[in-house]
DNA sequence: TAATATTAAATCGCATACAAATTATTTTTT
DNA sequence: AAAAAATAATTTGTATGCGATTTAATATTA
């Protein structure tokens, strides 16, 4: 038994996660073109369209992103028209984050999306489930230690 | 029933996949430190420890990663000594890349980064092995239209 | 209350990642 | 063999992604 076995890209459950992260964004990309997203700014709006507004801090904890990665994107959607970014009353050290009526309106272009995209990932429902529960508890397992 | 739930970031199967690419990456950061090298990085230093030598067209079919990133990442590692780059003598549109000694070397070093990892990810055998299967036909089934 | 600590965003530097265009070389066609 | 097509790698431009630092505002403490 060689001892290198272990290195062999074969046996790592790191590379297949990381080459379907990458496949499966970029088969998000055609689709995305029509509401003018990528795949990081999509998340990021479905994150808005499900609690309407945020800020910087709470979205991060939901995408596990950081300020560095998020501000920039903020801004981008910003001058897109699909959020506004303003300090908050409150607390100025907070950015209120909200939904313009032009990025609620996305909401309904992005209905076909799951489904377009799902189609080639191509798995039935059984499989889909244990899929997406054994990710969470990986998920779960490396947050832990945190 | 809201029609709107296919757009929960809850009810995607794209989400938990690249939180999870994400996050086992980072994972990798802090041991890799010892190798002096990324994430990415070590994932093409794996394929030369088991391939020896390779062109860019080739390890790209592998990783899945266009030249364009490719080209900087190896000009990296031969700029820390792990690898070399060539023109083909047989077609000099292919570049030779080999694994210096040093890079050689550097496969002692990793043995043990594959179980560090893998601690934190602790699923049992059965459980890896799933995800595992999972993985590569989504791949499969992503990569089969293209 | 003044000094200190904490917190939220933003900034900076570096490393991917990819589409599109370019360059250099080799193959194929005519 | 000269022209056209194909191929491999590089370059360019844009968008993440993250650690570390900085900035500005608020909370805590001495």
């Amino acid at each position: 038994m060689d001892k290198y076995e272990c290195l062999k890209l074969k046996n790592q459950l790191c590379f297949p996660i990381y080459l379907c992260s990458k496949e499966i964004i970029r088969k998000y990309t055609k689709p995305l073109e029509k509401l003018n997203l990528t795949y990081t700014q999509y998340i990021v709006m479905m994150y808005f369209w499900e609690v309407g507004s945020s800020n910087v801090k709470e979205l991060g904890k939901t995408l596990l992103l950081d300020s560095s990665t998020l501000t920039p994107l903020l801004k981008k959607l910003e001058a897109k028209g699909y959020l506004t970014r303003n300090k908050s009353m409150v607390d100025e050290r907070n950015l209120v984050l909200e939904l313009t009526d032009e990025g609620r309106k996305l909401k309904d272009l992005a209905l076909c999306i799951p489904n377009e995209v799902g189609k080639c990932v191509n798995l039935n429902e059984e499989e889909a489930n244990t899929l997406y529960k054994l990710l969470y508890k990986v998920l779960n397992n490396i947050e832990k230690e945190n």
